[in-house]
DNA sequence: GCTCCTGATGTCAGTTGCTGACGTTGTACC
DNA sequence: GGTACAACGTCAGCAACTGACATCAGGAGC
């Protein structure tokens, strides 16, 4: 019998989301979370580096799995990256209810200005790592840099999608259709107007390094 | 006559990132950064929402150039986005003493993490409105969000290897020879490999601001 | 069984970012 | 000459975050 009830960490977790949604972000204090959580404010900035870390527990994982996926596809450099993102989506769907979770947590950081400013940081964490783990492959620095930029965007695309739109496919789908969609910008006809790149992008989906179960 | 200094803003501004060059971000203090601008701490958060936006302003006029560049160019989404792109680093060279202005700023923005975090967002800013704007042109919500991250994403880039490596070509051309190298990741042979690219890109930023499309 | 150490937490005091309410005073306009 | 306004100052107060020190169950070694 431990001496602390378990999981410190995921009950501030559970209480700042829940407080978050019901009060919102500026008007819940780290000593309330704590106290929902059944622990003092101190103890909160001990498991998280301020306010907004609470919502951002496992990126370094997430940084992980990208390094690893990229340090072993030999790929061009683009798709190598869209194989990593996928990887990573796959990782995100290991999480029990990831799906419900992911949702409310999306729309709190979309809710909430300062929530937001630190996913972006979070996200550009990944472009950074996925960058220098091409350049470890000898991919020149700007070609890794734009392929890591290009690729990141498009997982976060891709993502957003799927929240806002879970009926019309799987977050794979999404991934897939969002990495096509964006060769298609680039495709010789300058760019495709309108609707139809959407369409194209779906239907070519999936010939790309689609799905990939970890 | 005046009754107050003009341009407290500028001052403040000036003050900032002479202190925070000297001492660091987080070991200066507002009220450090109002006195030595000649003003009040309470006068600092008049001008600024938080201290981190001290770096920050006109971000506003930039988003405005951005929109009416997109209102205008009648092109596809990417090359849109390129020529906008274009219009607000001409509108940002208009400053005087851009270069080391820009030069400082950056300096401070990538070495503390807050700094980066608000630019980041900015930058967010910058990609939802460039996204708006194509939907306003009836390009498909797919198609204009990655254009719009595609593109800022170039201009980021474009920017930083700009700052770090003045001598290898001017901004523009930096930024051509980015949004070339951008399409050339998708193009048919699947992206580049290696450092040939690379090498292509650098020699061409180095010649001309010209745009080359391989 | 005893001691000692460790790790996770609590307590407390202090600094700094940021806000609301209100006061001050040149300047401009009528 | 009176008044309204713009741009600042003063003051009080909350909340984010930090450092220093205390507490105490449980495991390691003896």
């Amino acid at each position: 019998m431990s001496r602390w009830e378990p999981n410190a960490s995921g009950r501030l977790l559970e209480a700042a989301m829940a407080l978050f949604r019901e009060r919102g972000y500026a008007e819940t204090t780290v000593v309330d979370i704590a106290a929902r959580a059944g622990l003092t404010e101190r103890t909160f900035f001990r498991h998280f580096t301020d306010k907004r870390e609470v919502l951002f527990g496992g990126a370094e994982i997430l940084q992980a799995t990208l390094v690893e996926a990229l340090a072993v596809a030999p790929l061009p450099p683009m798709a190598a990256v869209a194989t990593a993102v996928h990887a990573i989506a796959a990782l995100q769907q290991t999480r029990p209810n990831f799906e419900a979770f992911a949702r409310r947590r999306h729309a709190l950081i979309h809710a909430h200005p300062e929530l937001h400013e630190r996913e972006l940081s979070k996200l550009a964490g990944l472009v950074a790592v996925t960058a220098t783990a091409l350049r470890r492959r000898k991919v020149d620095d700007l070609t890794a840099t734009l392929a890591a930029e290009a690729g990141i965007g498009a997982f976060k695309v891709a993502f957003d999608r799927w929240i806002g739109d879970p009926k019309h496919g799987s977050y794979d789908g999404h991934l897939s259709a969002t990495l096509a969609s964006l060769a298609g910008l680039f495709a010789s006809g300058g760019g495709a107007r309108g609707g139809r790149a959407g369409k194209q992008a779906r239907a070519s989906s999936g010939k790309l390094p689609g799905r990939r179960p970890r």
